[in-house]
DNA sequence: AACTATTTATAAGA
DNA sequence: TTCTTATAAATAGTT
């Protein structure tokens, strides 16, 4: 009779009965919440679940189906779904180019700099010597040097350190680097 | 001295101050109940927020970096949101080729009970008129109106009803269908 | 950013 | 799953 409500430990809750129906409240809560914020504040969002049980429950701001498992929708939903998702990888994607570009063109400069610093000691240099010593070696490694700082970079992105744990099964896709190495 | 508080109606604030400061305070509160759904329920989540400014926000579960703003987040953290939303993505389009194959055999099925019954009417009405009129236009109407329908089908998923409003813009990828119509 | 009166979400029980 | 309600949590308005 007394609904006694308590404050509960934010941790996996063990009981199966008890998790599913969690799982349902707070579900259709955080639905609840993303579709007021998408409405007061004039934004869009894009919510996905994936359950235990391994179901996937999309919603969206842009959808009138909002909080159906995918089972339920039709080929012509999970068209625009799936549009939708694209344009989300392709947010993600620019803003990857963006950065790589930026970033391109620091290392750019700082090697300019390193060029300048090396043919500056080579003139010292060759003027105490006044021979025709070439620091070729040097240079290259200086140029190296940054080119490694970025190679290294990039060759991180492609570790398969998958994140989707046991969805990782689906996820096959091969990852377009585009890295203007030329190597 | 009385912080009253009282009950919003749930459409776009107005005053562009007080919007931000509600995204800004809703958002968090978003991504902390998506990130308790996660723990009680072990589940996986993934939010994407994209906001009125173009900004674009996301967090999941299997990330370390919750509720960054993409801007913050460097190539290597990029590259991995990209393949999780990828994976994403698979899962959308495995249950669209499901359900796809599904209605294919559907449709086949329906397809051999009008061949039967074309059949046996061509027998029915041979015997009838002893003679070898074949009734090959029938038998094909027959079969064009079960293909048709799934192509009416099929040809409703390359509408370009574009759902992502202000966002169409960066919405190029191409989609792949898979019809298995060879036409 | 901090505060707090209110509203809203929800845990537990039925 | 739905309803109820005591309690916890979120948040609107203000500073």
């Amino acid at each position: 009779m007394k609904p006694t409500s308590k404050k509960i430990k934010i941790e996996k809750i063990d009981n199966l009965p008890a998790r599913q129906v969690t799982y349902s409240k707070r579900r259709r809560g955080l639905l609840k919440k993303a579709g007021e914020l998408s409405v007061l504040c004039d934004c869009e969002f894009s919510v996905i679940i994936f359950s235990a049980t391994g179901k996937l429950c999309e919603s969206s701001s842009s959808r009138q189906m909002n909080g159906e498992d995918l089972e339920g929708l039709n080929i012509d939903e999970l068209q625009r779904l799936e549009k939708e998702i694209e344009g989300c990888l392709n947010r993600v994607n620019q803003t990857k180019e963006e950065k790589f570009s930026s970033e391109v063109l620091e290392l750019e400069a700082k090697g300019a700099e390193l060029m300048d610093a090396s043919n500056q000691l080579r003139q010292d240099i060759g003027m105490l010597s006044n021979g025709s010593v070439t620091f070729e070696s040097e240079i290259s490694t200086a140029e190296e040097g940054w080119l490694s700082e970025s190679a290294t970079n990039a060759s991180s992105c492609l570790s398969t350190d998958s994140s989707l744990d046991d969805h990782s099964g689906t996820d096959t896709l091969s990852l377009k680097l585009g890295l203007p190495y030329g190597g």
